[in-house]
DNA sequence: GCCCATTTGTGCGTATGTATG
DNA sequence: GCATACATACGCACAAATGGG
């Protein structure tokens, strides 16, 4: 008999042989092989938060990976923020891995106790091909680019508008997804289920000028009101670029929480 | 007779192995010491960019750390930005290690080429014990807190208004010097270099509001203008809180490149 | 184009130390 | 004290990338 300490159950070694096999391709590193099942794991909510690993020397027994591989690919995925381990205690899926994972920029405003974030509802607004240049070429190369637009509400207290541009033949999922299943709650959800890829650096620009007039329109401000135009770039680990996202934010009472690349430490009051 | 194809020179494993005397202490490891070792030939500037490092067979071969270490702490420092590797060819110091490690945070704005920044130049304005609450308490805790505010002239074009709270008892050169030292350009490489820590974390809050009066009057725009408030807290790599910046940023033609944490891909020109 | 030395990158197996309950 | 499990370290072998002849 295990204990378990944590909530959550237990995970056997040769579930995650089987996974891992789907994985292993020649050529890629063992250890990431085996950080990609562990994701997809966790991804797919096979492990949900506190779900306990097996110890190093069960999956080393009966994986074909040798112990210091095995510690390798744990290692890999306590900097991403995947699971947390704690000596003579065990390894477990942490408690917050897929929303780290899954969205390290959607908006994130700090509420009034300074621990959690304010609620947001998006809805959806247009889904258009772009053809003409700008950051997101640069970013996401030649090739068709699709464009979402939509509107985010933020705890009722104020709108901004975002636009997020993505390549259909890396992500088909944007262009086969009806408008309706754009819209809501569970939008990133959707999005890096099908994308199935962490992301390994995130590039950011903020500039501060006023709001383009159609933007300003959306949000309920006047004309020529200056705000925040967030721009981010995002890359898979492997480094091939994933989407490039834009935000034009007015003047509002919050603070936005910004994503940092690989592990987010959260909020303060759970930082390093 | 080694070639060296980048800039600079090499380094010879005694030299290193002297080194890593001073940093080696009974508890730490042995990968953090090497790492340590070679954050602070760096840092104080012996070994400048592109100086090309030993191999691994001549490190492990000449220090008393078994290869496969002497790769972990290799990792590390890649994954810090401080060294770059290419197999076959070698291990040299990063373009702009320095830069990287030093000043994650300072100011950096686009020019018009797309893959440079804009000159900065930083302006003394005043030193001070501060004794209120705030966003710098929650994140250094309790204890003596000093901020150094400055009015930073971005390429002839902007200004804006930087805070920086530290605690005197872990820099004390920031009391220690004198306020014309704290002037100009060369502030960030003073800081880190008595510093001696490599940024492990950033967290970064940004919000939209009017300026406060004081901070308008400064650089140069009328009372109530609305502006980006941008927050950053800083840990080491060993988890201790090292400071907390906040920038009050006018409207302004540029785009800001925001820090990530840890490793920085650079302008996108560069980008992974 | 091809071989070859150099150097990094990956993987294995083992041993030992240290934190936790 | 004791068992468990993570953490560090060692030494070796081989694969893959790079650059020069």
């Amino acid at each position: 008999m295990r204990t378990p300490p944590p909530p959550a159950g237990t995970t056997d070694p040769q579930g995650l042989a089987s996974r891992l096999g789907r994985f292993a391709r020649p050529g890629l590193p063992k250890y990431v092989a085996l950080r990609d099942a562990v994701v997809d794991a966790v991804n797919t909510g096979q492990w949900p938060a506190g779900t306990r690993l097996p110890n190093e020397q069960d999956l080393a027994a009966h994986l074909p990976i040798a112990l210091g591989t095995i510690q390798r690919a744990l290692r890999l995925l306590v900097e991403e923020g995947i699971i947390v381990r704690r000596s003579g205690h065990g390894t477990f899926v942490a408690p917050t891995a897929i929303g780290r994972m899954n969205s390290p920029l959607h908006c994130r405003f700090v509420d009034d106790t300074g621990r959690d974030y304010l609620p947001v509802r998006s809805q959806f607004l247009s889904r258009a091909e772009v053809a003409t240049k700008g950051p997101w070429t640069e970013a996401l190369g030649a090739g068709r680019i699709l464009m979402i637009e939509r509107l985010m509400h933020i705890g009722d207290e104020f709108r901004l508008v975002s636009r997020i541009y993505v390549r259909p033949d890396v992500l088909p999922v944007f262009e086969e997804l009806p408008a309706r299943k754009l819209d809501g709650e569970n939008f990133k959800d959707i999005m890096w289920r099908h994308a199935g890829q962490a992301i390994g650096a995130v590039q950011q620009f903020l500039s501060v000028r006023p709001l383009p007039d159609d933007v300003a329109k959306r949000v309920g401000v006047k004309r020529g009101t200056p705000g925040s135009h967030l721009e981010a770039f995002a890359w898979s680990t492997g480094g091939t670029p994933l989407y490039f996202q834009e935000f034009f934010i007015p003047p509002h009472g919050r603070r936005m929480h910004l994503p940092s690349s690989g592990r987010d430490p959260g909020l303060l009051a759970d930082a390093p």
